[in-house]
DNA sequence: CCTTGACTTGAAATGCATTTCACAAATTAG
DNA sequence: CTAATTTGTGAAATGCATTTCAAGTCAAGG
């Protein structure tokens, strides 16, 4: 018997006397204090975290809804939630949903299952709508900006920083401007878009690939730029990792980096460092501390992590 | 009173009912199943998964003691982990330790106060004495090899890895080879070492750097080997980001690859695959999923996952 | 017509720790 | 030397769902 009424009968005190040797609360005799902690030293027993969770109403785990875990961009949000978790004593669940709505949905109902106090969303495929009603249950965080006072948000304002991005390689004198996204229903992606559209005008089809991930994905598409009769003189990149890829292609075809093709890529990777590739660094760890202590303070502000320009070589 | 209880009341119908319609048992009949469906639609309720855990004494919840989470060998056992555990309907909660010791105890406690079914060890600071007393508490399994009968691991087998690598090499003609290893004080570290001096003798420390991680690591790696007057010809990184680096590093100083310096990699990663890198893959995502099922299954076992050699044009 | 097994259902016990309430004892204040 | 606090302690209520036990109903088998 290895609860608390246990350590109560042995050391000969009442469950009250031994659950406020447990919490160190005041208005407890040294003698029957003592007498407690040796029984429980002696038992070697540990309170049953679900029975206190249960009666807490809160368990001090905050669950994390990311697409994938592999992806440099979301593991740099992960990094940052654990960080501060860590910090506040706090467990992190990680709740993989490559973008399938009923996973998501699946995940915020242990939100309303009390499993966790609160959800953060590094990305979604869900809408809003059918999301907002869990923030009853528990603070729900996004990554993203969200329009709504539901949900508060940490994000990095990457619509800003993609016009930034497309008006200085403007400026530098590049008209033939491609780029690389990842999934092409996100957020981002049309953002990007949106972006092209406001500096350049209306975007030719050939000037954009999505689904870009990694290394490969950035080799395999600047590939396919090169060899296109429509061939960008700049191309910015969803990642630094795509960005890598897409240097050592051109690279590997003789073409000279910056003085034939000027690369920009995002969120200041190593991968990037070693090339010398001018970047976007989104913060994402940031984003993600912010977000955690978003959950932990129940906000639901909206808070903007300011992105940075590292030129480097590339442009 | 979202609870239980005051389903059943309103249901008309007691506790136990509810419960049995909770739990699609049978013997319950169409009518009192209906009612309480209806009730608990109409009052949205969900169960506490806390006293679902506490009465069922399991979570479905399994701990990942990882040292780093931005590290790409971690990050594949975690992919596995993850996949498997989505599979089996159990969460995943990550326990970062940066291999403090006082860390991962804390995290062995929260297997003991019930919070995780198991936890999975993908690389730890801590003594197996110290943790082998835990697995009374549940299953403990390790991502490296374990001596003793408490801990089931899924493993790969590194030494007999670095071995044949060290053997290639010296097949090929190469006796001035060098390499480059995570923390120094790690056991793949060891292994590394044992297995070079067993290929070619005594370790000069010339040919040794540690604490790599990323491809600038490698870069920086790849600079000191070169430039020492000890220069080898053959070196093997410990893993596909270190070894594009030293890749990148080479080519910058026209050293050709592999005529004048053969590169070996491990964990074959995207990067490798771009640079045409000869890698040793560790299989670490299926290390990763077995170690998840010797959770759920609660075996002791040891498990060898077998690595591969992916020949490329580096060596 | 009686026995037996298949259904149905609810009361109560269980899992475990926290917290409120009530009360007693020991101090401190006035 | 009372009155008012501050300490110290335990009984009981609480949070919530599962499961066992007992008991009752009903139809099929002999």
């Amino acid at each position: 018997m290895a609860n608390i009424s246990g350590i109560a009968k042995l050391a000969g005190v009442s469950v009250s006397t031994v659950s406020r040797v447990l919490n160190n609360h005041k208005y407890v005799s040294d003698d029957k204090r003592e007498a407690v902690l040796k029984v429980i030293e002696e038992m070697n027993y540990t309170p049953n975290k679900n029975a206190i969770d249960l009666i807490r109403g809160e368990t001090k785990t905050v669950g994390v809804i990311l697409p994938y875990n592999n992806n440099p961009a979301f593991d740099q949000m992960l990094n940052g939630i654990l960080n501060k978790a860590s910090e506040n004593d706090f467990s992190v669940t990680v709740l993989p949903s490559e973008y399938n709505k009923n996973k998501e949905i699946g995940y915020l109902q242990k939100l309303k299952s009390k499993l966790f106090d609160g959800i953060i969303i590094a990305s979604r495929a869900s809408d809003w709508e059918t999301i907002i009603p869990y923030s009853n249950y528990g603070s729900i965080v996004s990554c993203e900006y969200t329009h709504n006072t539901e949900i508060g948000c940490s994000y990095s304002d990457r619509y800003s920083s993609y016009l930034d991005t497309f008006q200085l390689l403007k400026n530098r004198g590049h008209f033939a401007v491609a780029f690389t996204t990842a999934r092409l229903e996100s957020n981002s992606t049309n953002q990007m878009i949106d972006a092209y559209n406001e500096v350049f005008g209306e975007l030719p089809t050939y000037y954009h690939i999505s689904d870009c991930q990694c290394l490969d994905d950035g080799w395999e598409a600047a590939k396919k730029f090169l060899q296109s009769p429509e061939r960008p003189t700049a191309i910015y990149a969803n990642g630094d990792e795509v960005a890598g890829g897409i240097y050592l292609y051109a690279t590997s075809q003789q073409v000279n980096i910056p003085a034939d093709l000027a690369i920009i890529g995002q969120e200041n990777q190593p991968t990037g460092s070693v090339l010398g590739i001018t970047t976007i660094d989104h913060q994402l760890t940031k984003v993600g501390e912010e977000a955690f202590n978003l959950v932990l303070n129940k906000s639901r502000e909206k808070i903007k992590v300011p992105y940075s320009i590292i030129e480097r070589e590339s442009v």
